[in-house]
RNA sequence: GGCGGGAUAGCUCAGUUGGCUAGAGCACACGGUUCAUACCCGUGGUGUCGCUGGUUCAAAUCCAGUUCCCGCUACCA
């Protein structure tokens, strides 16, 4: 009988430099359930890859001195690696810089231009001059402003967009009839609520200002934007064929039952993605997870922090297992999960090496104290073993169950219930009792039996979670993988194997001291190459902000700073965030609307001297024209302080 | 500002259509046990179930109001 297929993908990973654990926790949580699908009997392909389009990328490669090409091939590789490392079972790598890729997104641009789904348009929209405003084509009235009704005049940059509006009705009406179709379903409303209702804005789909992109092949000064060239990757990694002569695997595989991403990225998965998948006449996945993220401790992760955990420097202090098991059971379904060195210290002890690795332990050495490591089904059996025979044959259904809600933090906790039992289980029958009594043999024969039994079973359903560990109990009990349709019955372990004569030690107990020494050196090592330099005396902590590219002087003395007196200053109605202050500058006066309210009351405003852009265009915030820009320095939390000058200085005074 | 979610034991969280003295895991304490990686098993909570009202025989659970937190979104010049 034909496998029935399964496929699934995660996103792929920006290639703009090492992936932490937080970005690692997506492949591994794709893997877990690549695998069990794989024990259910699904024909299971598991794609993931790389995004290695962008400007960001262009820049980077400029810093370094390379070439773009070379600088994703490292990354690349460097992420392919850690994929490998964590032991994750993908069937395919893909990255948007296989020429296969390219050629399919050229060719899939090109059809949808000549559909009339892309056109041709401006970047920046339309420029209603009266107004000073700026809108997309999709927010004019009859191709007006739609405030004042006049003309309005394309500007600045040119760029094609693809059309949303036109199968936006399909979309609502599709996600409405499948509940299923946003997880979780939190997120439905969301996407419904900010966007598909209040009407979509059109998406651009490419980009004049950077090189490094598939080219437009009818127009190159352009290259296609970021989504339309990562989204395609689920398609063109199955050998899809615009013209038709698809791969056997597009036949089989698409749709994909499962497109696992992290919630922020969830709008291009669940709105663009499926609408250009309707314009090109393709059938939509059947479910797209938005997964939560993987949280530190002790606050966001950052370089200069030194705080920033990568998978490598998990496996090397824990093994792969354990770190596969500390992100997948630490992940909530829905909110933020947190991991710290702490926590995975406690979970590693408590959950690792007590419960699991102490278990077969003890059952092995038992075995071999008593038996020579034989393990014989004697079949005396005493009312004490059904719960664990119940428990035991309960558990694969309550594992799957979790699995098919991809609920995989429970599904392992169900399997650890299961070890929990079989401990409780030795305590209940006394193993160590019976060896003295001459006529309890037997008996303990079957409990040892029932006991090698049970394991076998919940290693088996490890198999997708930890499969290094499970393939190691399995082998030290001298046995193989049991499949689900072989755990509907008690009892199939061989009588009269004999297990290992010296059990390995699958997790070793840590000492959390210990782990925190090294988890020091770490980050003084991390801090150091974020050039946090030793001489820096005070504890003030570095701030990393996004590197620009160089202006020229030109550049900047087309800005005109100068210094502005605060007259009058008032909070804006119907806004969370935005103060309007009337600025004085020299002679004259202008409204500007700044988002500082959280950090400043008006009255405090009124009176101060601040460092004022003046010739930036003016702009409507909140439905209030803002004529230039007060300057603030913002630390990490997002805290602002007005820049005034260190003198004092008159209003109108140029800063430069 | 709009939409949505949350507030339950020291920590992380369960609590289904309102119903028995409000639960689990971890941590902590004590007891038991010794096969095992000082492990395992058991026992232990004066928790105002965010606050205030209401509906009801009965509310953590429903309704209204309120405070705080979070997510998405608009605006963040």
């Amino acid at each position: 009988m034909e496998k029935k297929p399964y496929y699934l993908t995660t996103a792929i990973a920006y290639t703009s430099g090492k992936p932490h654990i937080g970005n690692t926790y997506e492949v591994v949580l794709a893997d877990s359930i690549a695998r069990f699908k794989r024990q259910q009997g699904y024909q299971v392909r598991f794609q993931t890859g790389t995004d290695e389009h962008g400007q960001k990328i262009e820049l980077k490669a400029q810093e370094a001195g390379i070439s773009p090409q070379e600088y994703v091939d490292n990354v690349a590789g460097q992420i392919k690696s850690i994929w490998d490392l964590m032991n994750t079972s993908y069937d395919k790598f893909i990255r948007t810089t296989d020429a296969e890729h390219e050629k399919q997104v050229q060719k899939i641009f090109k059809k949808l231009y000549e559909k009339g789904d892309i056109y041709k348009g401006h970047y920046e929209g339309l420029y209603c001059t009266p107004c000073e405003s700026f809108f997309t084509s999709s927010q004019l009235v009859d191709g007006k402003c739609p405030d004042c009704g006049r003309e309005c005049q394309p500007a600045k940059e040119e760029a094609y967009f693809l059309k949303m509006s036109k199968y936006a009705d399909r979309l609502i009406e599709h996600i409405n009839t499948h509940p299923e179709f946003i997880q979780p379903e939190s997120r439905k409303n969301e996407m419904m609520n900010n966007f598909l209702l209040p009407g979509l804005q059109d998406l651009c789909v490419s980009r004049t200002s950077f090189k490094w992109g598939i080219p437009v092949d009818f127009d190159d000064k352009h290259v296609v934007y970021v989504w339309l060239d990562a989204l395609t990757n689920y398609i063109t990694g199955l050998g899809f064929d615009l013209d038709g002569n698809h791969d056997e695997k597009f036949e089989k595989f698409w749709p994909a039952n499962l497109h696992l991403i992290g919630k922020d990225i969830l709008r291009f998965h669940t709105i663009y993605w499926p609408i250009m998948l309707m314009a090109l006449d393709l059938p939509l996945p059947k479910q797209i997870f938005g997964h939560p993220w993987l949280l530190q401790g002790d606050g966001k992760m950052s370089k200069s922090k030194g705080n920033v955990i990568y998978a490598d420097q998990l496996v090397e202090m824990f093994g792969v297992d354990a770190v596969r098991y500390f992100v997948l059971h630490e992940m909530p379904f829905e909110n933020d999960g947190v991991i710290s060195w702490e926590l995975m210290v406690e979970r590693m002890n408590s959950d690792l090496a007590n419960t699991l690795g102490n278990l077969v332990n003890r059952t092995i050495s038992m075995s071999n104290k008593y038996f020579g490591g034989v393990v014989n089904n004697k079949q005396v059996n005493e009312p004490v073993d059904e719960e664990l025979k119940a428990l035991t044959l309960e558990t694969p259904n309550k594992v799957i169950a979790k699995m098919d809600k991809l609920r995989v933090a429970d599904a392992i906790s169900e399997i650890f219930a299961l070890f929990k039992r079989c401990n409780k289980y030795i305590d209940e029958t006394m193993p160590w009792a019976l060896a003295k009594e001459e006529e309890k043999q037997e008996r303990l024969e079957t409990v040892l039996y029932n006991l090698v039994e049970s394991i076998c079973v919940g290693a088996s359903l490890l198999e997708a979670f930890m499969p290094e560990t499970s393939k190691k109990i399995l082998e030290q009990l001298n046995t193989t993988n049991r499949s689900l349709e072989d755990m509907k019955e008690y009892g199939k372990y061989v009588s009269g194997t004999k297990v290992t004569e010296k059990p390995e030690i699958l997790f070793a107990r840590l000492d959390v001291a210990e782990i925190m020494k090294k988890v020091e050196e770490i980050q003084a090592a991390q801090k150091a190459e974020a050039g946090v330099g030793i001489e820096k005396k005070d504890d003030e902590p570095v701030i990393e902000i996004e590197a620009k590219e160089e202006i020229s002087y030109d550049d900047f003395m087309k800005m005109q700073f100068q210094v502005g007196k605060i007259i009058a200053c008032e909070e804006v109605p119907k806004s969370k965030k935005l103060l309007c202050s009337k600025v004085q500058i020299g002679n004259q006066v202008k409204q500007i609307v700044s988002g500082i309210k959280a950090h400043y009351s008006p009255e405090e405003m009124v009176g101060k001297k601040v460092m004022v852009l003046v010739n930036l265009k003016p702009a409507k915030l909140a439905g209030v024209l803002s004529e230039g820009m007060l300057l603030c320095a913002e630390n990490e939390k997002g805290e602002l302080a007005l820049m005034v000058p260190e003198k004092n200085m008159p209003s109108g005074a140029e800063i430069c």
